[in-house]
DNA sequence: AAAGAATGTTCCC
DNA sequence: TGGGAACCCTTCTT
């Protein structure tokens, strides 16, 4: 298994890959048209907002056959040393970029592509110094990134500059961190005791700011079918469903809530934002669908991870259909929408420990990252 | 209110 | 090589 290792990495390589692709893909999807198609994978379909605003696609749109999920040997690294908190695929079709995290105040980088006489493909930073907790990378310009941390910092890097940028400093913990992507000139986070705060790019500051829930908010996520609806869980126990229209004129009153028995680790819409998945400590699955996210199930799901592992969160695949989500047993299981229960578990000798953090290639479809506690990366390909 | 226990992975001998 | 300490920003139980 290739790995970080302290001063071996050559950053100069890291900056012209990512530099490289990040002007090839501005080329390619700058318009947003239908032309890009052929970028991206075989059996897939581009999904453009019906606004175009957005320039270029937010994301591959298919069906995966499971069967033919596969963990291959050389699609595992460790990227990063301790416990992985956030992951995140580079948003491009252009090469297989994955950053991670970690507890410690890590980032690390691997290019899955690149092979052993180039180096590990493996850049390992430290720009923070507690747990990542969150990773946005600029859709537009992929040498943009944002990372947050529970030291109450969120940081800028600029990969040509190889720097990270203060952006905001707070005296709280900042636990979750998400774009609009239809605004990317703001950032939407966690911050404390259940707060929400903006910050906006334009002005270089925390623009407002909210209470909405009790206790830290661990996700907060964006409808992408409408993009002032808004997700976000709590360790409170509840989900909440937010219309930013009323946040913003300061009557935070959710659309919608749901309670779990316990804390909840995670609330996603899925690719076409008609259902909602949420994962808690209960250990149950919450499914929301409906015009108005009225119908709810909660399917089973052991998510007791004890200390040392991150909590699971269960993700969206590249439809509607199926969630992804870390199992206690080295494996992930994949839940159907349509059943409502696990109908398979994605299990490799390979996986030397429990993968609890995930992402799904947003243009490459079938293409799942998961991450350890033990600083792995795993990359499920399908031929 | 405050303290303890429990969880998996790594690392060290 | 295998056992055991260390890790330590979670959550529940005492």
């Amino acid at each position: 298994m290739r790995e970080a290792y302290e001063g071996t990495t050559s950053d100069q390589k890291l900056i012209e890959t990512i530099l490289g692709v990040s002007a090839k893909s501005q080329f390619c999807y700058g318009d947003g048209s239908m032309e890009s198609m052929d970028e991206v994978s075989c059996n897939s379909i581009v999904k453009v907002p019906e606004n175009k605003n957005f320039g270029r696609p937010i994301r591959a749109w298919g069906s995966v056959d499971l069967e033919s999920l596969k963990l291959e040997e050389e699609n595992i690294a460790r990227v990063v040393p301790g416990r992985i908190l956030a992951l995140r695929f580079f948003p491009t079709n252009d090469m297989k970029m994955i950053v991670v995290g970690n507890k410690f105040g890590n980032v690390g980088f691997w290019n899955v592509d690149s092979n052993m006489e180039d180096g590990n493909g493996i850049y390992l930073y430290r720009p923070h110094s507690g747990p990542v907790s969150g990773i946005v990378i600029q859709p537009f310009s992929l040498s943009k990134m944002f990372t947050c941390c529970y030291d109450g910092i969120i940081r800028l890097m600029d990969v040509e500059k190889e720097a990270f940028d203060l952006v905001y400093s707070s005296d709280y913990a900042i636990f979750s961190l998400s774009q609009r992507q239809n605004d990317i000139k703001s950032l939407y986070f966690g911050e404390g005791q259940g707060g929400l705060s903006i910050w906006d790019e334009r002005t270089g500051k925390s623009s407002n700011s909210w209470n909405l829930h009790e206790d830290r908010i661990n996700t907060v996520d964006f409808n992408s079918e409408n993009n002032n609806i808004m997700a976000t869980s709590s360790t409170d126990g509840s989900v909440c469903i937010w219309d930013l229209r009323n946040i913003a004129a300061n009557r935070p009153k959710f659309l919608k809530m749901v309670s779990h028995k316990r804390a909840v680790h995670s609330a996603y819409f899925s690719p076409s934002g008609s259902c909602l998945a949420t994962t808690s400590i209960d250990d149950k699955v919450g499914l929301l669908s409906g015009p108005n996210y009225e119908d709810i199930s909660m399917i089973y799901h052991y998510n007791q991870t004890g200390r040392w592992i991150s909590s699971f969160r269960g993700i969206w695949g590249w439809d509607d259909s199926y969630i992804f989500i870390g199992n206690m047993k080295r494996g992930v299981d994949v839940v159907s929408v349509a059943q409502r229960k696990n109908v398979t578990t994605l299990e490799s000798p390979h996986m030397s420990a429990i993968p609890c953090r995930f992402d799904a290639h947003p243009y490459k479809v079938g293409m799942l990252a998961g991450a350890t506690s033990g600083g792995q990366v795993y990359v499920w390909t399908s031929c």
